[in-house]
DNA sequence: GATGAATGAGGCTTCATTCAT
DNA sequence: CATGAATGAAGCCTCATTCAT
């Protein structure tokens, strides 16, 4: 929720005693800028983006950005970052609340909603990442690529669950399903309208699909 | 002026006899700047990439450019309505290939075939709109949305058939499932790797993930 | 933004005390580009006249005038605007500082002197108008078509009033008579030479000349 | 008549015997081009013109005019001095064509009215001259200084008869009033509009505002 | 903390010019 | 004679970035 979470270069601050006290005006700025990042890089693509633009919608001038950030390809890397790192703790967290006694595929259930979730609502952040991550110039997206691995790997070990269980049919492969599956959700950014459908039924749609496909029985 | 304005890069000219005897250079020209633009477009997004990096992939400098395309803008235009154009008919072709009497489900693998096919393997064209649209400036999304909206229109009337005659099953919206059938193969060019998988494998794998889900019987 | 859109480089404000302490460093660029602009455009004509030479003119580099300005017509604009305004002042005020009981020939008198002395010193801008009014694009031509109008009917005003009061001969038609004497009048920029040349004596020998032409009684 | 004329550079082409009997092709072209050159050098100045458009207005492509002339600069070098020279032409023909008996001034009347009508009839090489010779560029000003100067040493002696000969006043100095009185006629292809004015009736009115100024006897 | 002003690199585009056909 | 196609230099303009205030 703070970007400055996983902001490794954020100018020191930090010293001070326990209670943040002044939740200093920069930090405010900072998420400001983050936000107003994220939503443009997901509507204009990174190149698309002006700096100016960022700061006009984050109110200020261009050159107070540097105040806080590097660079623009810093506001990147935390940008995507901060997508990556709330899906995953979300889809994480919704994992760990399943009781100890559920199934591999409620689990993946719980999963499946939770990513759809963050991705719909939140999205500014987790959006991103999915809608310009191909387009990235190489070395920006090397930086990210043990992330999103791990994350991939998260939901790789969801899936040989369920199919080691004997829950999922046992010919599936595991890397094509999980590009498959999570395809499908992700390219839900691209046509998902919060104002004329709802999450929660778009959620039950989906998970019905990919669990039981189009075949009637 | 510009005899092909409209005509996004006929691929069909090559080969042959010598009968055609008109303006042979300045096409194939056209046909390297599109194909070359298509690519960089895919890989890096429009704003991304550089009319000097379309000129140097299609040997030429970058004024060359404009004795064939009024801006970068035009390329763009006909490299989105080439990737539509191309889709669309070999998804109608495949269909069409359909004996008379095929099932509504047959047709619609077919058009699945054909939408991966064509996507993963001629795809500098095809891919460029699927990567690409959603950043695009309103403008130019707008001036594409009729054609992408017609082909939308084609897969709702095969997924209708199939509902109606009772193979699919009934509770299942179409708008909803096409986007979420064309997203999950839509979604496949941003990691398929042609190097490393086989495309007729991968369709199956598709196939049989949208039409029976994962779980097993 | 740019408060000073609309207010073409007041020329009023470089002396005096320090009260105004508002922006006085982009002012001061802004009326730098003008003035640089103003010459070049003179000498060179619009189209002959790069941004880079009115940049080093003003002593920036081409990519700072933007700062200031939104284009190189709107340089022309404004310096267009400045060229008429300084010259029509310039001629009311003169004509206003004449005693209410001067005669028309008197009152054309002082027009002709002030016309000529800000085309001539404070040249930059008024001349600018007269030299490449004639090759613009017809757009923006247009735009400043109305302010010219207005000079001229201004002088107009002082020609009928000469006329009907039997001071001018009474075949003279007023529109071709304003034409001819700013003409001559206009046409002097382009071969005087300060440093070789009077002003008053040349207004001298001008009025002389249209007042009662060349012949001898 | 015949651009030619004046055309130092032109391709050899001259051998041949008496008669030009072919009359080529090359040469009408020559022409279209000199004659559309001029054209719009007059009303967008030589920078504001394109080489592609005067090809435009020659019914050719831009290439085939390196055919007739070597750059650009060449075209302005002939239709400049085909505009001198028509003036002189026309000017000097006036003249002499005047009875032996006549005055100064009816020979500066002759003058006077061949110079006009040279200007505001034929006028795409002689208003060309007088507009845009304060902008070019000061090596192309340079190449055709000479013969203006002998145009104006033309009028120069004209005016000093009439000087001598008691017809113009005494104190007048013979280069203002060149200038003036050129200048004035100059100015009128400022606003000359064959269309809603005559020419005859303007010369009529410019001579005699020359003459006998404006106040009334 | 933030801004005004500037910069230089580079973007898209235009244009005079060349040359094979 | 003329054109189609290309080129390189340069033009206008944008943008990330800097830095004094």
């Amino acid at each position: 929720m703070n970007a400055k979470a996983t902001a490794p270069s954020a100018p020191e601050r930090t010293g001070a005693a326990g209670a943040d006290r002044k939740a200093p005006k920069a930090d405010l700025s900072r998420d400001q800028i983050l936000s107003a990042a994220a939503k443009l890089f997901r509507d204009q693509g990174y190149s698309g983006t002006t700096l100016r633009q960022i700061a006009a919608a984050a109110q200020m001038k261009a050159g107070s950005i540097y105040y806080h950030f590097s660079s623009k390809d810093q506001i990147l890397d935390e940008v995507l970052d901060a997508g990556i790192a709330r899906n995953f703790a979300a889809v994480r967290e919704a994992v760990a609340a399943c009781p100890a006694e559920a199934t591999a595929e409620e689990r993946i259930l719980a999963a499946i909603a939770a990513h759809m979730r963050t991705l719909l609502s939140s999205s500014e952040f987790t959006a991103v990442d999915i809608r310009i991550f191909g387009q990235l110039p190489p070395e920006i997206r090397l930086r990210h690529q043990s992330k999103r691995s791990e994350y991939a790997r998260y939901w790789d070990g969801l899936f040989r669950a369920a199919i080691e269980s004997g829950e999922f049919r046992k010919d599936i492969k595991i890397a094509p399903l999980r590009q498959f599956v999570l395809g499908a959700l992700n390219w839900t950014v691209e046509w998902f309208d919060p104002d004329t459908q709802s999450i929660d039924e778009l959620i039950d749609r989906c998970t019905k699909l990919i669990m039981s496909g189009v075949k009637s029985a």
